[in-house]
DNA sequence: GACTGCGGGTAAA
DNA sequence: TTTACCCGCAGTC
């Protein structure tokens, strides 16, 4: 069953660049579907993969997207356990950064921004390692990301028989880590690759990035095309009982208005783009279940894919571990993915000429290590091989030196924590953080486990284990002429605010 | 070794 | 009951 769209209907389409697609842009976009829902409507066009979604958004892959059936981000993003095979969530780990902050300046004025590795131990070994930023003697920490409410920006993927389903909840507070492809590159060349474009690296930036970043300027795009400060809300404001300037988000169902938006945003060059949905599919007659109330949803609300987490929509929220399977004939999982090949980063990355050793002192404070680890050299720009061996070097010396700082009490902190001492903290538990800096590295997240959530009343419908990813054939791609599907779900942010407590499982960690 | 996805489990609200 | 997180496993690269 087909069921066309109004062609002009206000729920036309925008064109950001990210997820891009044809058609005229619109300020106002709305989510027809979530990821929740009992269906969601198929489409007759994919968006463009976005590597740097942020905000709220939504975007529909084509089934053939390796990048999609990788769930690959830009962000860190780790695995989140939400006992739900049929939506994957993820969540952000943040961005490793330098614990000098402002003060580590790379010689081409960028900061060292590094992404976290998604393995603890790997994340583990990251932080605490001395900055890689020669003229600096900072650490690597990392700065979590609060961008949902407090809580790590999640990322969601659902997967059909037509398509691969993105749904990104909250914006990061903080800055973009590098690219996957450039950490990837990095980790390969660090045996004796002499290394150019450093501070390019060390900013976390790749060509990739720049290059959407540039696309994003030349198509002056702003807000609310690229991520509307106030999109309209996911749940039609009269079925939560919101008015349209607040959200919910739970735990703490906390009413945002626009002038509570987080002053730190990052806005990379992200993109609300929608596919266009033509028409919605009935995969079946299994699982009838009413549609979500949209105004904007005029179309024939009995052909949806059945939803795996079926029910009712939910705004931010986090995940709830109902064991919810199939209820739906075309689960979560798919056949392994092939490779991506990013190599345009990789190319770019080694071309600029910025050794990594600076000539000044933006950081002042001198640790106390091998002098010779930190002596310019300035006509040799390190290799990788020279930096990881620094590191590992060093990361003797630093653990030693933080030993000696606990001692001495000056721990060093983490300026992105929320116990980072400010004024006069200093409270047992900031102290137990801080003896939890020396002996382990902190374990900032793990999986966490949530879920695209699962109402469950359905949950229960579906079996347990069954992980078949029916090959999804594109042959709906050209069934219709668009109409449009867009949207721009939006939840009001609390965003990243002192006020939230740290983490429970740092807490949680301390005590061991 | 790291990434990724899965899933059993705990704790707190 | 919901949700965030812990932790281990297995497959893959
Ligand atoms: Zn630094
Ligand atoms: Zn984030």
């Amino acid at each position: 069953m087909v069921i066309l769209r109004d062609a002009g209907s206000p729920a036309m389409s925008a064109a950001p660049p990210c997820g891009r697609q044809t058609g005229p842009l619109t300020p106002a976009r709305q989510f027809d579907w979530d990821i929740n829902d009992t269906s969601v409507p198929r489409v007759s066009r994919f968006d463009e993969f976005c590597e740097w979604a942020n905000d709220h958004c939504q975007f529909v892959y084509s089934p053939d997207s390796e990048e999609a059936k990788r769930h690959s981000s830009g962000w860190a993003m780790r695995n989140t356990n939400n006992h739900n095979v049929n939506i994957l969530k993820k969540s952000c780990l943040g961005v490793l950064v330098c614990s000098r902050g402002e003060q580590c300046v790379l010689p081409n004025g960028e900061r060292v921004h590094l992404r976290p590795a998604i393995c603890d131990k790997a994340r583990k070994k990251q932080q605490g390692k001395p900055c890689p930023n020669r003229n600096c003697n900072g650490r690597l920490v990392i700065q979590p990301c609060h961008g949902h409410c407090g809580y790590p920006v999640t990322h969601f993927w659902r997967h059909t028989e037509y398509a691969i389903y993105f749904q990104a909840k909250g914006r990061h507070d903080h800055p973009q880590p590098e690219a996957k492809s450039t950490s990837e590159a990095r980790r390969s060349q660090v045996n004796g690759k002499r290394v150019r474009g450093i501070a390019m690296l060390l900013a976390g930036r790749d060509s990739k990035l720049v290059k959407r970043e540039n696309m994003s300027r030349d198509l002056d795009l702003t807000p609310p095309y690229m991520c509307p400060e106030q999109p309209p809300p996911l749940i039609p404001d009269s079925d939560k009982g919101y008015s349209n300037t607040t959200c919910s988000c739970p735990p703490f169902e906390c009413i945002c208005t626009p002038s509570q938006q987080p002053a730190l945003s990052y806005h990379p060059a992200h993109h609300l783009q929608q596919p266009t949905a033509d028409f919605w599919s009935q995969p079946g007659d299994q699982h009838q279940q009413q549609p979500p109330s949209h105004p904007s949803a005029a179309m024939d609300q009995s052909s949806y894919f059945p939803s795996p987490a079926g029910g009712d929509y939910q705004q931010c929220t986090f995940d709830g571990n109902s064991n919810v399977l199939q209820h739906h004939p075309h689960p979560y999982e798919y056949p392994a993915a092939a490779t991506v090949v990013e190599n345009d980063a990789f190319g770019q990355i080694f071309q600029t000429e910025t050794p990594i050793r600076g000539s000044g002192g933006e950081c002042g404070a001198l640790l106390a290590a091998p002098p010779e680890l930190y002596e310019p050299q300035p006509n040799t720009p390190p290799t990788f091989t020279e930096l990881c061996e620094v590191k590992s070097e060093f990361s003797e010396v630093v653990k030693s030196e933080l030993q000696h700082q606990q001692q001495q009490q000056q721990p060093w902190g983490n300026p992105y924590d929320r116990h980072y001492p400010r004024g006069g903290g200093g409270g047992y538990f900031e102290q137990q953080q801080q003896q939890q800096r020396l002996d382990e590295p902190m374990m900032m997240s793990e999986e966490d486990d949530s879920l695209a959530t699962v109402p469950s009343e359905d949950a229960r419908v579906m079996p347990h284990h069954q992980h078949h990813y029916l090959a999804a054939p594109n042959h709906y791609h050209h069934q219709v002429e668009s109409a449009a599907l867009h949207h721009g779900h939006y939840e009001a942010l609390m965003g990243a605010s002192d006020h939230f407590s740290f983490h429970e499982s740092i807490s949680r960690h301390l005590h061991h």
